[in-house]
DNA sequence: CGCTAATTTGAGTGACTTCAAGCACAGTGG
DNA sequence: CCACTGTGCTTGAAGTCACTCAAATTAGCG
């Protein structure tokens, strides 16, 4: 049977170790799987902005999305990507807020849409599923308290490198090891939060210093000892 | 009947009407009672260390937590504080993480303690309970985000002055409006991401500037529009 | 249609400015 | 008396501005 491209395999989804589903039972899968809408999405489409009210929350099938929020001159700053089996939205869901980030798509996307309602009549019914989403927003929250520790303490240079150590370690790899995701270099100054300027700079001098390599917008991590220690990066993080 | 110290009044904790407890049960809220332990903890006590396993969270019945980071060079950043209904440690014990933060009384305290398994039998049987502690960590996560874009993006006095508009939000009032919070200007310096000398010029010229009054360390809001200005807050926040 | 022309977008560089960190030291007060 | 506050001075990291160049898109039009 041929699978048409906004009809993904959501087995995928709902097995996956680390996916918040797998604790399902089989008839709250049958049923999550008649309640869900899937949408194919566009490079640079939006799906909902900082602000908004959302009803419901995304499941990544394939793409990426990216999660930032505006600073008062414009400028982003991204807070984190959401890729295959990654979901995005619940935290304004759980939390009854606005969102508070902007969604857009940076690689073509198949996405899951999940309700509100339906969501918390899984967390009303299921205590596993809970558990298993409390942890993940618990997650979320110690990697967004370690980014504070990084932005205000660390040197943009430091930042730097421990940003392209994350994308190595978050997004696949081409068979030669360069990263499968490009970003522009203001995508990447708006991670690390610094002027796109500094970026370059910054990027050329690894290239100079044998760090990585860079073509284009494809980037190889070469020397990663050598990138964890001019980003004083020491655990697996 | 007369309280003593360590033996805090904890049904307004459990009533509070922001309380995670409020949808317990008549015999949820005993078995709680009976279960939990309370201590007393002195200024500057450490409650327990970032990287500590901890095996049950806090809820603080008087007295001030603050709940920081610690970087490569030893500065502190000051993630949160708990006070008052607040609790902490709740994070790394729902995640199963290590601790994130380290936890230091910096007003005498009265804290109650409740065991890992205790918490996860609530959460086990009552939803509501669930629902309202994913909410709590939804909104400390929404918390945190705002705080990466501030400090990616703010300029250290506009960091200093919404941070003097946030404490004044969180914490009580001397009749006078004083801050009954009493930090030191590393404290400050500590939650804004930034060096204590540069806390202290600024809170010289906030003073010129009459946002602010300063004696010792007794800081009164004076202008909270001039404030919000110079820290380019616009909502409440 | 297809092939330029025109516009936009992103990468990169150099010059300049500035914010804020760092250092040294002097009070000061609990 | 020691920790904290406060001040002056210096320096450097990083932001800003102004511009070039290349590539990619879009528009124009015979």
């Amino acid at each position: 049977m041929k699978i048409a491209p906004n009809t993904p395999n959501c087995n995928i989804c709902l097995e996956a170790p680390n996916s918040i589903f797998r604790h399902l039972s089989k008839e709250e899968r049958d049923e999550l799987m008649f309640e869900k809408s899937c949408t194919f999405q566009r490079r640079s489409n939006i799906i909902y902005h900082e602000g908004n009210r959302i009803n419901g929350f995304y499941c990544v099938s394939s793409g990426v999305i990216k999660l930032y929020k505006t600073g008062i001159d414009g400028k982003e700053q991204i807070i984190r990507f959401a890729q295959k089996n990654d979901i995005f939205g619940y935290r304004s869901v759980l939390s009854g807020e606005m969102a508070c980030t902007t969604a857009k798509v940076i690689t073509d996307a198949t996405l899951c849409y999940i309700s509100s309602n339906h969501l918390f009549k899984l967390v009303k019914t299921n205590p596993n599923f809970s558990i298993e989403l409390m942890q993940l927003a618990c997650r979320e929250l110690g990697e967004a308290n370690k980014f504070i520790l990084d932005i205000a303490q660390k040197s943009v240079r430091e930042r730097l490198a421990e940003v392209l150590l994350l994308l190595r370690e978050t997004f696949d790899l081409e068979p030669d090891g360069t990263l499968k995701i490009t970003l522009t270099r203001e995508e990447l100054s708006n991670i690390v939060g610094t002027a796109t300027e500094s970026v370059i700079r910054l990027l050329s001098e690894f290239k100079q210093d044998n760090l990585i390599d860079i073509n284009g917008r494809k980037i190889r991590i070469i020397n990663i000892k050598g990138l964890q220690k001019t980003g004083n990066v020491y655990d697996g993080h």
